[in-house]
RNA sequence: GUGGUUGUAGUUCAGUUGGUUAGAACGCCUGAUUGUGGUUCAGGAGGUCGUGGGUUCGAGUCCCAUCUUCCACCCCA
């Protein structure tokens, strides 16, 4: 018999009290923030059913799903020896659930479900985690917590300016500073797509010009052309790509370029009416730049598509987001427009950490604890500790009658600011001593003056 | 999925061309203080060197496999 260590899976990670206390410090902002601009809780199970899940997230994203082996005796549906099957057509015999890859098509599943009951148009938002089978690296894991807000049932471009609002708002009550929210049109990409030329390229089109800011242009026509992009392309392209200035300048200048190509003039002037609107809501417009070569992997985006992005580039985007105008199509659900962002609270948490952001009164430890003597006070104890709680302050009785040594030990190790020693010397003259951890002054009061003290010097501190 | 990288006490890391009993710092435990933590001092515990094979008289050190870590690509939060 040998014990292993234990380990984790690949990819995850655990969360320790004094991590906890920032994610919830997190957490605790996006969702007043987004419940200040109406969105409603929703939850739904981490698992799905394979036929929801595939399909909907391209080749690479049914590769990265986490699949449910079936319960019981899941070969017992496979005719012949498994061995003989490859992967793809062995998965749906014995695999018929997996875990959700996000929470934007669960969002999709449960409104078409629900759609009788839904007053639309329908503000949810959702704080679940997430997997994805995906090679761990930095900012990157296996399961990640999404914060998501959307509108669905409208195509009002108000939704997307009420999520620029919001978005300065959380980073704002964050204190956190450098972030650009970069928007796009998918209208402009497809417009684009057919004004060099190749009609219904804008798929490889954006994987290509979506990495300029990081293999630059030469890269960029390098795999435009590998892709059959012709050299005539390329160069009616360049004058797009080099497009630059205010978002107002370049909106100007590509509106000129682009003048004989409808679809594209469309997704230019939401950008131009989508600016204007956060102008009248008085919002912060310096963090958003209209990015022309933003793409946004998702296939499901037709319309103004988000990133959020650190300036000094120390991490990959913290949200992204988007305007799709028919998720909810394959689920037989058609014309159910909608919008919506992600925000990657491991990411940011990252980058808050990284910048020391976080307060340092996030500790949310316990305000007191009560020093155990065993018999000798027990009975004094048990009241003290009841009349403690019954006042709401935060406390605990130490469980075991250790050395005073030990308990004080305990309590300065989790940040517990002040111990109530009453031993057979207090509870013989009806009081009690207050210890502060902080200072390490302590008084001796009255019995009947506990509560009053503690709440006094908990003020103070 | 492709290419690389990492693994030695709880943690961060040393460990010479392969050579006796694998080290340090911090942390942890005990005591100085039988009712006083955080500072100080004294002492102590803790490692089949990621795992499994191989080469060798001999492996933490070399080789293979596997897992893990981190990174780049793909993609993405």
């Amino acid at each position: 018999m040998r014990n292993s260590k234990p380990t984790k899976p690949k990819g995850t990670r655990d969360f320790g009290p004094a991590q906890m206390a920032k994610r919830m410090y997190l957490l605790d902002i996006i969702r007043q923030t987004f419940r200040k601009y109406g969105f409603l809780p929703l939850e739904t199970p981490a698992m799905e059913n394979l036929s929801v899940l595939t399909g909907k997230y391209g080749d690479e994203g049914d590769q990265l799903l986490f699949k449910i082996l079936n319960s019981g005796n899941y070969l017992s549906k496979v005719e012949g020896d498994p061995v003989t099957y490859d992967a793809q057509s062995l998965l749906p015999k014995i695999a018929e659930k997996g875990l959700r890859y996000d929470l934007t098509v669960p969002f999709a599943r449960y409104v078409v479900m629900n759609r009788n009951e839904i007053t639309f148009p329908f503000k949810r938002f959702q704080i679940q985690p997430v997997w994805r089978a995906d090679r761990p690296q930095k900012g990157r894991y296996r399961e990640f917590l999404q914060c998501d807000a959307d509108v669905i049932g409208t195509k009002s471009l108000l939704c997307e300016a009420e999520i620029i609002m919001m978005l300065n708002e959380i980073f704002a009550r964050l204190g956190l500073e450098g972030y650009e929210i970069a928007i796009n049109n998918r209208k402009f990409l497809t417009g684009l797509s057919a004004y060099l030329g190749q009609p219904n390229r804008e798929n490889d089109l954006c994987v290509a010009i979506d990495k300029l800011d990081k293999i630059g242009q030469e890269n960029v026509y390098q795999e435009l052309t590998t892709k059959g992009f012709s050299p005539e392309a390329l160069t009616r392209l360049s004058p797009v790509l080099a497009v630059s200035g205010t978002n107002e300048e370049k909106l100007q200048a590509l509106t000129a370029v682009f003048s004989g190509t409808p679809e594209a003039l469309t997704g230019l002037n939401e950008v131009q009416e989508l600016l204007g609107l956060v102008k009248g809501m008085e919002g912060n417009l310096a963090t958003v730049n209209f990015d022309p070569s933003l793409a946004r992997g998702l296939s499901y985006y037709t319309g103004i598509i988000f990133e959020v992005r650190m300036l000094d580039g120390s991490i990959g985007s913290i949200c992204g987001g988007g305007r799709y105008d028919d998720l909810t199509g394959i689920f037989g659900l058609p014309d159910m427009p909608g919008t919506g962002i992600s925000l990657g609270i491991d990411r940011i948490y990252d980058v808050m950490e990284a910048r020391a952001l976080f307060p340092e009164q996030v500790s949310g430890s316990t305000s007191a604890m009560v020093v155990n003597f065993g018999d000798e006070n027990l009975a004094f104890a048990l009241a003290a500790i009841a009349r403690l709680r019954k006042a709401g302050i935060s406390s605990e009785l130490y469980p075991d009658k250790a050395k005073m040594k030990k308990q004080l030990t305990y309590a300065n190790r989790n940040n517990i600011p002040l111990v109530i020693i009453a031993g057979a010397e207090e509870v013989g003259a009806n009081k009690v001593t207050i210890k502060n951890m902080l200072t390490g002054a302590q008084t001796t009061i009255a019995a009947g003056n506990l509560i009053a003290t503690v709440n006094a010097m908990l003020e103070k501190n």
